[in-house]
DNA sequence: CTGAAAGCGCTTACAG
DNA sequence: CTGAAAGCGCTTACAG
């Protein structure tokens, strides 16, 4: 291992003014810093980043915690934060975090997390519990959520209630008036989480134009398109009068009920209206009109407040929109139109 | 910060002492490791990883340098990794690598793996240059690769070519002659890829048959739904006769070519039979035929691989299996059935 | 079975 | 502007 003390030798200083020349802390002649650059650069020589922060006490990591990692949101998120992290010469350390209770996730919050190796966590779309929040205070780490429910902490989130009263109101613009739900598990039980937030929405622009859904017109399912499929087949194959639109919980959901329209015979838009909400990668393929978020330009955001927190100078002070929702949109394409006379 | 002479003071012994009873490396009388056991968990003690690793020489932390991780495959095999580093008690930094020659990318190699932070590396789905693979042994990282190409380290892969030989002679044998073939970018030019590998499976298949394909019926596409749905259309839309089946070299480009045929009237099985290959999460909904592979478990075993060259006893040796192929299976749904007469 | 000491590779006051 | 020294929190020979 070649080590701060060979660069040293060879370019005739000491270690103290290798560090500094190198880090560019301290005051260092340029001549001197030149010398030690190319003497650094000739043996191949990059300081070691665990002893360093043994004595600064930062490790420049960042420890991301994620339920999934194959969900179309969840993946722009981390690439996001990836990047950026990069940009800002920090590492990732992923964990993919299983549900609460479970030994697993037990043991990254008090073991993995605990130990001096992170300096600070992101939380993506994690619903945390005040044991894990107090672990994480505990050990004095800056937490910023993305997303989910918990935590005191810094959070970064859309306003969730208003993409699902957005969405709703989209469709009863369009005439329709018997306007179904295709929510999240969990969303009736807990009002807190993203699920909840988005039927609440939905609730109250029903309840704004005069309209109060039946039970049977929300229906809960996995956020997946193969649960959104399920889901649909129970809603729309049930004999009577059918639902006119349908309002779902996140794009995926809306693909999987797309299919399951045109398996049952129904014509989209023509006998049923479809939004999502999301703007995942398909939705323009699929036609899908939807209430887009920009989950890579989140992700860059909660770093950007990580680094902040973390005293960084590099960041701008302060954030741009800070405390605001991030940005949504409503796009609409050609599953969506006016509700039959 | 609590460290570790918090912990020997409170249960009367030395650092080493300490150090040796948490660790369970050396000799520690029963009743002296008890005592030092209760008295870190009264304090919460954990040790610094960074500490550790400056004496031992080994992070316990490996890097995975990946392209994407919103696709399904990669996911997937992200997750498995991710589980079994976690069990092994190892952490896992993220690398989202951009294409070759990218100034991100060289910093990956060159910075951050290059840096005493991990232990070693694990490749997945990433074609290594020369530089990448020299910059990965003047460090001395042990490197395991998942499919994708050079590097002549521990690679671990499925049979690119059977499974292309196996889609394909799926479809010969229902009596399909003139079938056409969905390749990844760059399938025809570099034969030492995965997509070269699927493509030269399809054609050795074909070849036995006494078929040789009409280049028009190749067309290479992006590995994605979208990607498909446009390649499709441009094959299939073409009037004159058509293929009566198509291999495609993801599930995902075969989703997006079976939209593709619907919105050309096109009906699968009837008038175009459809293989994929991956066993996607999707796969079953869409009713697709589809050459299965397990990322989940080729992520396990790369830690596997991975924790056997950096001498971790608890790993089985040999590995079973070592050297193999990776497994694949054929899985018979509905969207693949006999010729048309 | 246990302890004192050295040392891993850095950075940072402290002098000069 | 530079250097000698101390020290971050651990682990590991080396004695005993």
């Amino acid at each position: 291992m070649v080590a701060i003390g060979d660069v040293a030798r060879l370019a005739g200083v000491s270690k103290a003014t290798a560090s500094r020349a190198l880090s560019g802390n301290g005051y260092v002649a340029d001549e001197t810093r030149r010398r030690v650059e190319s003497a650094a650069a000739d043996i191949g020589y990059i300081a070691s980043p665990d002893a360093a922060s043994l004595v600064t006490g930062r490790t420049k990591n960042v420890g991301v915690v994620i339920p999934f990692v194959n969900r179309w949101f969840f993946g722009e998120v981390l690439e996001g934060i990836e990047r950026a992290l990069l940009a800002a010469g920090y590492d990732l350390t992923l964990y993919n975090l299983s549900e609460r209770g479970r030994p697993e996730r037990t043991r990254v919050f008090e073991f993995f997390l605990a130990r001096k190796r992170v300096d600070a966590v992101i939380a993506v779309g994690v619903d945390l519990d005040e044991s894990e929040v107090a672990a994480l205070e505990r050990r004095e780490k800056a937490l910023v959520c993305l997303g989910g429910s918990g935590g005191a902490a810094a959070r970064l989130s859309i306003d969730d209630r208003a993409v699902g009263q957005l969405a709703t109101e989209h469709l009863l613009h369009l005439g329709h008036s018997r306007i179904a739900h295709l929510a999240g598990i969990g969303a009736g039980g807990q009002l807190d989480t993203v699920h909840g937030r988005r039927r609440h929405g939905y609730l109250d622009a029903m309840a704004a134009a005069g309209h109060s859904p039946s039970p049977a017109d929300i229906v809960e399912t996995d956020m997946t398109m193969p649960g959104g499929y399920r889901a649909a087949l129970q809603l729309l194959g049930h004999p009577g009068p059918r639902p006119t639109a349908l309002f779902a919980a996140s794009d995926e959901v809306a693909f999987g009920a797309m299919r399951a329209a045109e398996r049952l015979g129904i014509t989209v838009p023509r006998d049923l209206s479809i939004v999502g909400v999301d703007g995942h990668e398909y939705a323009e393929m699929f036609d899908l009109t939807t209430v887009e978020q920009y989950p890579g330009e989140q992700g860059r955001s909660a770093v950007d407040v990580v680094l902040r927190l973390l005293g960084d100078e590099s960041v701008a002070d302060p954030l741009p929109d800070s405390g605001a929702p991030m940005p949504t949109r409503l796009v609409v394409r050609s599953s969506s139109t006016a509700a039959p006379r």
